[in-house]
DNA sequence: AGCTATTCATAACT
DNA sequence: TAGTTATGAATAGCT
């Protein structure tokens, strides 16, 4: 709706989140109100933005929000209970809870079905256009897998090239105070080096190019290391 | 905000306020939706139409609308009583079935936790032997969806060639009780032949095939169809 | 229901 | 945080 067009995801930079929520939420509150107005609707609108902040509204015939609010949400839970059982009430809240409980079952197991789904599995009732949806959702999580997984290596990668330039400088410093040291130990300082300047073509070479150039990998009170199992 | 501004007022037409009912809540859902993905915000929307009928959309982490409905109407409940109010004292049962609710609901979220995980969402807190992994669970889930959709497009294809065989045998034994069919119906059993004996390299050629060689499409009591929406 | 001419909401900028 | 603007969306009045 603007200068370019917005993916409907998260917005990762909280700021922008803070600020797009202020905006919409305005948006969505004015047309809450419209439509009330418009089409003589009751309408409840709750909000809990990511911060855990309320914002409410709700048409009122009243002239506190609250008032309606409370009596939308009293018409939504009568409404809610007539559905399901009749007219007893034992204890209306079991019910509630009752109904809830159940809901939570068939929610967990379409779920759980899902996720199946989305492993393989228990596809042959599926249609051939639920099974085209599933593959471009299959296609997208594992692009974005992918494009993750990438960003983590190349993230932990300049972590160790950084590490590797510390070591190589306390090294440089060891060495210049120790005259004795034979001439071999010129060699790790040069490779090293590299490994910190160098474009990287894989992890595997960071990794070895480090290994063998240090000898200081457990007492420099760094905790960096690649997982990869 | 169409062919002209509409000044918000009640609409006196029932008629047009039912459309423009519809039309705005539509709108109004989705906004409250958008809302809710781009800024990570609980959402609950409730809408009593003028004729008293119900709508509601409540952001759901879960499946179900009226679960998260129900969550967001506790949370505001609850919001509402610590500014208000004393807290009530909740049953015994109420309290065991509170646990059975928290302790499916836990279970819910890890298990949509996942299936967000699957379409690539949330990945930030993952570590790259979790990426790796989750990449090797959607490169099979793909397979076997690539698989079993192949085998039902080919299931369909098969299907239709029987078809195919059985319309042009019909057609064949019509033809020779009607020795007064023109020359021009012959292209149509050729065709269909060919069909059902070659091999078939889309889908589209054998619907327009079979659609060209039959008339009897609908009095045969067969409904085997291409669905790919 | 579907279709446009319009108005409105808002994403990316200051 | 607030204001501006180019642009994408929503929708009022029709059919």
């Amino acid at each position: 709706m603007a200068r370019e067009r917005r993916e409907i995801r998260r917005i990762e930079s909280a700021a922008a989140r803070q600020v797009t929520f202020s905006k919409r939420r305005r948006g969505l509150f004015k047309k809450a109100e419209e439509l009330a107005v418009l089409c003589d609707a009751d309408v409840a609108l709750v909000v809990f933005s990511s911060t855990g902040k309320l914002s409410q509204f709700a048409s009122s015939r009243h002239l506190l929000c609250w008032s309606s609010m409370n009596e939308i949400i009293d018409k939504y839970s009568t409404h809610s209970k007539n559905l399901g059982k009749s007219d007893q009430q034992p204890s209306i809240d079991l019910n509630v809870e009752h109904n809830k409980y159940n809901s939570l079952n068939e929610q967990l197991a379409e779920s759980s079905l899902r996720l199946r789904h989305m492993r393989g599995e228990e596809l042959e009732g599926l249609s051939v256009g639920e099974l085209q949806q599933m593959e471009k959702n299959l296609e997208t999580g594992l692009q974005r897998v992918l494009c993750t997984k990438d960003q983590q290596f190349m993230q932990q990668i300049s972590e160790l090239q950084q590490k590797g330039t510390l070591l190589a400088e306390e090294n440089s410093r060891l060495r210049s105070q120790m005259p004795q040291v034979p001439k071999a130990g010129k060699m790790t300082v040069v490779e090293t080096e590299n490994v910190a300047t160098e474009d990287v073509h894989s992890s595997e070479s960071v990794m070895t190019a480090l290994h063998s150039g240090s000898s200081h990998d457990n007492d420099d009170g760094s905790d960096i290391s690649l997982k990869l199992a």
